[in-house]
DNA sequence: GCAACTTTGTTCCTGCGTTCACAAGCGGCT
DNA sequence: AGCCGCTTGTGAACGCAGGAACAAAGTTGC
């Protein structure tokens, strides 16, 4: 689960072009993106909201709301021009500038972040790499030197980092935390299974990996709790 | 951010003792638990509903209400035992099990996961491996070997994995998805950036890095979009 | 050029989830 | 033993998000 640490509100900033976005729509609209980009390589040019509902998994209807708030760029009777559609999600999403991406704890999943290559080809090119480890300062992760975490708020200003990676166990993250603020960080993804505590400017979210599985669990113990017969399993593979 | 795939319901099963449990409360429930377990181990036997909400970052009536899904389990003006609280909510979401997890795709993210302490821990043992790459079958990764991808629907069935992780490429989930499901596996996490289509019984949930990254620009870009002087950052690092 | 069909954009409405607020209940103190 | 204060559990209100339905708009075919 993704919990956004504090129930805020994507808030109108007074009078700006787009009205407040619905923070479900967020996410969303990022999914309509990578739909998007994947169908434009297939060389489609127009969708209908249909269409896409379906590819991203959604409601048409929800769908066409998630759009009217980056605006109206669909043609009635004909559908949306998929090039254009995903200019104007970039540009609501803020992807038209690249975001500078430090990663914070070089353990498993850090270096497995490091090396990812879906974000710098999404447009988050990862240009820091921290951890406490002396002997993995210096050491190049996906080729790019690991620094000490000392140096985070100096270097994370120096190279206009962005957004901020935490894949530290629990007991370092706040403290972790609180250097990437320092360093003029304002997003932070949290990998480690605590609740930050951040000045209000800064946004977090939390990705816990162990809470996904007992939400799991949690759905798999209440259809074997069910009345169903042991051992027979409903309808064995009914994809569509 | 994750998203559950279809947004479907907790229905309670008839007349089972817990009436239906709201989807967000049982991922906070999860959360309820590690800050529980947290403070046992540091001898906390007694906890009112407003501390472990601020420790979990939740408004106290809600933790209360999540709490009355469990049972009313409290006492009134002492608070809850720490101990009987964990072993319900435990109860609550099938934790009294062991789930046995299976993951697919030993790239660096799948590798990051083998090897992660975390899950067994909290009762999610690691029993199969899977990727299509000739060269790693066989190869024991977190002291584990590494089977073929052709070999999921035997082996899941015959070490009764109930846990499937995803983490291939895009092209290769819902294939994969499909050997899971035939093997009996009936609870999917997904990494791949796709939609996955399943039949009914199986849930899936979806962590989306790309996605929570993108949600964050989004927030970054309304920011500075706003009339804020450029170089002023708000208040320095009022940490609480 | 007109009409009919298609698809968007939006409005309304329903329903869930969260919060507030209060009554019930339990322990400690005198 | 009785009272007081604290904390739980829940009933009610509020607010947001999602879905259905409809009107506006544009295109295509004739």
């Amino acid at each position: 689960m993704t919990v956004h640490q504090h129930g805020r509100y994507t808030t109108s900033v007074d009078d700006l072009p787009s009205r407040a976005v619905p923070e479900a729509a967020v996410g969303r609209l990022a999914v309509y993106l990578r739909v998007l980009t994947s169908m434009i390589e297939q060389g489609v040019t127009t969708m209908s909201s249909e269409e896409l509902a379906g590819a991203a998994g959604v409601n048409s209807a929800t769908l066409r709301k998630d759009l009217s708030y980056v605006g109206s760029y669909g043609t009635r009777g004909v559908g949306y021009d998929t090039a254009k559609l995903v200019e104007h999600i970039e540009q609501l999403l803020g992807l038209t500038r690249h975001h500078s991406v430090a990663v914070v704890g070089i353990g498993n999943l850090g270096h497995a972040l490091a090396n990812y290559g879906g974000f710098p080809d999404r447009g988050f090119p990862v240009t820091a790499l921290f951890d406490v480890d002396e002997d993995l300062v210096g050491v190049p992760v996906g080729g790019l030197p690991v620094d000490h975490v000392d140096t985070i708020p100096a270097v994370c200003a120096e190279r206009e980092v962005t957004i901020g990676v935490i894949c530290t166990p629990a007991p370092a993250a706040q403290w972790v935390c609180d250097l990437l603020v320092a360093g003029g960080v304002r997003c932070i993804l949290n990998f480690a299974p605590v609740v930050l505590q951040v000045p209000n400017d800064v946004e977090v979210r939390r990705v816990d990996l162990a809470v996904e599985l007992q939400i799991l669990s949690f759905y798999q113990a209440r259809r074997s709790q069910g009345r169903q017969p042991v051992g027979a399993p409903a309808d064995p593979i009914a994809v569509v």
